[in-house]
DNA sequence: AACAATTGCGCAAACGTTTGCACAATTGTT
DNA sequence: AACAATTGTGCAAACGTTTGCGCAATTGTT
């Protein structure tokens, strides 16, 4: 049995003729290694777990395509769960990785999570564990998240340079990370252009294409100046959309708009839809990277670290006013 | 350890006394039991593992999440792995799971699937399996599907019954059994209005956006005459509705519409997209309600069995000529 | 009161690997 | 030629559960 072992995993120990022997008998037999044996033996279990808000939309999907490609390239399996931006099924999720002896966890929070109480029986046991996107912003936890206030800053100032002046924000729940900056961002461009920043301006939501429409009602009741609409994703800025064209008014002549996260739809609608990217699959990859790192050094060797992903504005008709001939690729 | 075991499984030949004392000791030592171990034991891992081509799109990231909820409810852990529509990495993909030891197997196969040989390497093991949705189609495996040929013609009917005399029909590998059986549909459906099934009419590819914008270039060159298109997916749609729609063309009056999946964008895109929405989440559950099954009572005693769902038809404005107002729901 | 049946508990083996250690055989060093 | 170092192999314990079986204590039956 051990020399069988130590033969498969090549050991030096062992001469290369036994070694021929034993993997030439394995292939006949067609040994296959019981993992959950070796696992327990060894104490991990090359299984990654990971909890998204959801993988419907093209976010998230993309992330967790990241993540395998790296995870299966290093030999780990990966168990995904989704909260559906729920708090308590999010517990639930990560207990059930716990109890399935993950190696790693890889989280991006839901909606509803405000309570971070569980994540310390994370702690206590010592496993590694990687935020992306949505992540509670401590220097005690690794993180690799976009830099959604430049992403915010970026769209806003575009906006501006298109002509608009009373930018609206279609915001989300600010004790979110991604909301809060992408809303920090809208504000720093306007006071960098000398805009002042209106309340009548901004409406929080849920962000669901229902909440867009009627956030962007009310914007229109409460500010019928309005001449662009910065969302922070673009399932809301659909809505809005919808709601600007019912009323007649043209786009992006009479109301610019950009959104966040460059979903599939965003080149089907019409006009098309400027959007920032959010590098997914790089967002993915980099977590597990992080995570595979924390596990293989152990994670009290390795500080706890946060990557920061620049941004990527991708100009489509929604916004563009000039004549200037589109640069940016769809 | 043999009666903690007991206790803390509710065995009936421990006292309920005991079982209190264990119950409360491990609640104060927050004992966690080591699945891996019980696995081992066991023989069985409580995880099931699925295989779908893709998840970003609507109809794998539901028919996942139908999955998870029923799987979770029932105590096991789901792997999801992707195959990318690669035949490849769809092996590599089961081998990943036998490896892991999963109790049981989902599969959708990918678009470039031609050799179902490994598939034997599953039965050898007696691992029990279900395909869904794009399956290999014999009576020996258990399977759950749309009826495609149905949606197919139901959607194609519709579109004869809004006075469309000129069908084309963008159609998929027809190794697949979902994209012959929605041709087979379409066929029918002429056949039954007396139409005839003009090749000229008939583009085949693989249904990506620019195939739809492709073959629809081609099929208006080789038929202008045509006034309506079935797709048999969304997105081959879209791309054939912005070739339309640039050439001038009226939708639904001089080309009516309708897709096959359901997308979220179908009624994002405007005019908003006639589709066969694809139960997707019954899907899931039903599917893994199926493997279930199979697990508990052995792959050997229960004979496999192919369940069918029916389709259902969403009127939207793609295809709706006449004045009568739109019953169904989006 | 003698025996059978039931109830409650614990020993020890088993699941299939990995790995520390001991030992034998070979090779190298003086 | 004696000893040390190296190389190759195998024994047996360990990982943390589950479970067959045996034994003791209790309860039920005649």
């Amino acid at each position: 049995m051990s020399t069988v072992s130590r033969a498969l995993s090549d050991h030096s120990r062992i001469s290369d003729a036994t070694k021929k022997r034993v993997w030439e008998l394995a292939r006949q037999l067609n040994y296959q290694p019981n993992q959950l044996a070796a696992a327990l033996r060894k104490g991990r279990s090359n299984t990654l777990g990971v909890v998204v808000p959801h993988i419907d939309g093209q976010f998230f999907a993309l992330v967790v395509k990241g993540i395998e490609t790296i995870a299966n390239q290093a030999g780990f399996n990966v168990m995904i769960c989704q909260s559906n931006e729920d708090a308590a099924q999010e517990q639930k999720n990560v207990e059930t990785l716990l109890n399935a002896q993950v190696d790693g966890i890889l989280l991006s929070l839901s909606l509803s999570t405000h309570d971070f109480g569980y994540l310390e029986e994370i702690r206590r046991r010592d496993i590694p564990m990687v935020f992306f996107d949505r992540v509670v912003e401590s220097k005690e936890v690794s993180a690799v998240v976009l830099n959604d206030y430049q992403g915010g800053y970026e769209a806003v100032c575009h906006l501006i340079e298109q002509g608009c002046r009373h930018i609206a924000h279609l915001g989300g729940p600010q004790h979110l990370n991604i909301c809060r900056n992408r809303y920090q961002g809208y504000a720093d461009a306007l006071q960098h252009y000398g805009l002042p920043l209106d309340p009548a301006l901004v409406s929080f939501s849920d962000l669901r294409i229902q909440d867009g429409r009627q956030g962007m009602e009310c914007l229109l009741a409460q500010a019928p100046q309005l001449d662009a609409v910065f969302s922070c994703n673009d399932l809301a800025l659909v809505g809005a959309m919808q709601v600007i064209k019912r009323r007649g008014l043209r786009i992006p002549q009479d109301v610019a708009l950009a959104g966040f996260s460059n979903e599939l739809f965003d080149s089907l609608t019409e006009p098309m839809l400027t959007s920032v990217d959010q590098r997914c699959e790089e967002m993915g990859r980099t977590a597990v990277q992080m995570l595979l790192e924390l596990i293989n050094e152990g994670p009290t060797k390795v500080a706890p670290r946060q990557v920061v992903l620049q941004p990527n504005l991708l100009i489509r008709e929604s916004s563009l006013r000039s004549s200037v001939l589109q640069e940016t690729k769809v």
